[in-house]
DNA sequence: GCGCGCCCCTTCAACGTTGTAGAGTGCGTA
DNA sequence: TACGCACTCTACAACGTTGAAGGGGCGCGC
């Protein structure tokens, strides 16, 4: 059916071997050889079969990115810096939605595609501390990113949350809010980003010398729009007085944002807001949403590489590195910046 | 190093094979043998590998999605369509982003990893009449998603751009608008999505007996959150007047909403307008936005059985298939529906 | 009591590639 | 002249899996 190096091989009048060695830019070949045997290819249309290639050296040069939902738009936009970081080194990305189910989350690192893949980039939800075992189990090369997973035994790169959240609360302080919501909070949860967040909150509010009031922390289960916009609704039924918001991601301000605007709360005047992720939506939303930027690019980059470290290095044993990415503080309309309309698209 | 058929094979006391048919469930297998094989792979936790089993079979059990960019809502949402239909169906998904750039469009259907994947989803912008030959060229299976190309001797499967865009313009006719705006056109263009949607606004007002005024119908050349907000700005800077528009798609309408808001123009008294794609942000937005929901998931369902079909028949000759989706008038408050907040998150 | 078919399992080879080992040539140096 | 080395290429085997072919054993129908 589909030609092989024979084939090519067998027209080019050499053997199997040096077809490949061309095909792999093997140093040591003839220029006339290698002259005879390309055009042998580009004749037949031959493309290496990537199965027998994987079958053959262990490698397939896929990685799996395992991702909650697509839909949201931070993983969609860490997804395509992922791909685009995985393309320039010549890997493709299989990506694995988990849909934030725990029980996915652990099935996806065993299942029998951790056989196809070369190794797995794993941005977990709901796994916390308590599935160390179960990491420590896969043997497949895994970098995680994201949450911070205590005492993992893999690389793990990370956005900085608690200095983040920090900068994002000190920022609301140096316009002048007093009453601060933090928006978003998980009670009880200590090493996810919601916990690490709620600290960097409650230390600059600290710094300040600010009172830490516990109404006006407000747990909301799921990151999304919606239950922003529900848990704000909530809010402002209750009545308690707040003229700041850190919420603990951008889709949540905007979903804040959309009941604030209904209600004819003004914007950044009565009540100035500030989200996480700088997803590209923020840009567009009225008023235009400040947001601390969580350094995308650079733990898409950092993150493939790590893990191609890890797969070249297979076998041998080094310890877990934790690397931190550079986070930057984003100054919209939402908390009082004049901003231009963005220079240009942000796609293509 | 990772264990394989022969080794579970040697501690259940069978042969490879025997253990290669309970893992593919062939039937004649005595219990207890299954029992004993399912002993053994569970305790030495063997994952088949996939690489040999794609060489063998000539199936890895791959589909790639050519998408132009994730990080664009519609396309986010579609890869999630696509990825939950293909999980049903015990396939797994490689995306590739094409950026919207017409060469790498071309050049991915010729790539080595289509000699890795089964079968190609492939959702081209750039590609039309013109390429037909090299579609022809494809041998791998495929199954275009989207665009009308005209001739392709490919499935195809596509919304109803013209009926969609005919409903959505009878929409603002019926609540009154007279003057209103087709936003997003290509002038020129014949088969794209730009082109049928043109068409059915002008049947609309046609059917209406509006007048087609060349004014109001505005070239946008990327359908992006930033170039509707340009557009639009450009739009009202000239005076023309409008009391409806109808965005060729969401990204486009919210782009427009945007400036409109901060010109103090309300919506839908003054302006009402609708989108095309029904994507999550539209739901959130001030106001809702009215859409014309493109029926993503039986898109999804079928393209992927439409290219298992080709997949299990390959070899075979069958005749194109084309499918027109169902699309849905969805009403929000950009045309006046006083719209209910949504009843439930639509992630997870 | 013989043949036939079904059940259960095995052996063998092959999918297309690349690592290893090595052969042959030519060139520079001792 | 001999030797080593660099270059160029080849033959062979192996990666882990599954399709094809086949072989015993058993039950059933005649």
């Amino acid at each position: 059916m589909a030609t092989t190096l024979h084939d090519v091989a067998r027209l080019a009048g050499v053997s199997a071997k040096t077809v490949s060695n061309v095909v792999n830019d093997y140093p040591h070949i003839k220029a006339s050889t290698k002259e005879r045997v390309l055009q042998a290819i580009a004749e037949l249309g031959y493309r290496p079969n990537l199965s027998a290639r994987g079958l053959r050296s262990g490698r397939s040069g896929v990685i799996s990115l395992i991702i909650p939902d697509l839909r949201n738009s931070y993983f969609a936009e860490l997804a395509d810096a992922v791909m685009h970081a995985a393309d320039q080194r010549g890997l493709y990305v299989l990506i694995e939605q988990t849909g934030g189910d725990r029980e996915r989350e652990a099935a996806l690192v065993r299942g029998p595609r951790t056989q196809l893949v070369d190794g797995l980039l794993y941005s977990a939800l709901e796994l916390g501390e308590d599935d160390v075992d179960l990491l420590a189990e896969v043997t497949t090369p895994m970098v995680l990113l994201g949450e911070r997973i205590f005492n993992a035994p893999n690389d793990h790169i990370t956005m900085q949350n608690t200095a983040g959240a920090r900068a994002a609360t000190e920022h609301l302080i140096e316009i002048g809010r007093r009453r601060i919501v933090a928006f978003g909070a998980h009670p009880g949860e200590q090493v996810g980003s919601a916990g690490l967040r709620l600290v960097g909150y409650r230390e600059a509010l600290e710094a300040a010398g600010l009172p830490y009031d516990e109404a006006l922390v407000r747990a909301v289960g799921v990151w999304h729009r919606y239950d922003g916009a529900v848990a704000m609704r909530a809010m402002l039924d209750e009545g308690e007085p707040f003229d700041g918001i850190v919420a603990f991601n951008d889709a949540l301000a905007l979903g804040a944002m959309r009941v604030l605007s209904e209600r004819g709360i003004r914007m950044p005047e009565e009540v100035a807001i500030i989200g996480f992720d700088d997803i590209d939506e923020g840009r567009y939303s009225l008023p235009s949403l400040t947001t601390i930027a969580p350094g995308r690019d650079q733990i898409a980059e950092t993150a493939v590489d790590m893990l191609l470290e890890r797969i070249d290095r297979r076998g041998e044993e080094f310890p877990p590195r934790l690397v931190l990415a550079d986070f930057q503080l984003v100054r919209r309309e939402s908390t009082g910046a004049s901003t231009a309309p963005p220079a240009a698209s942000v796609s293509d």
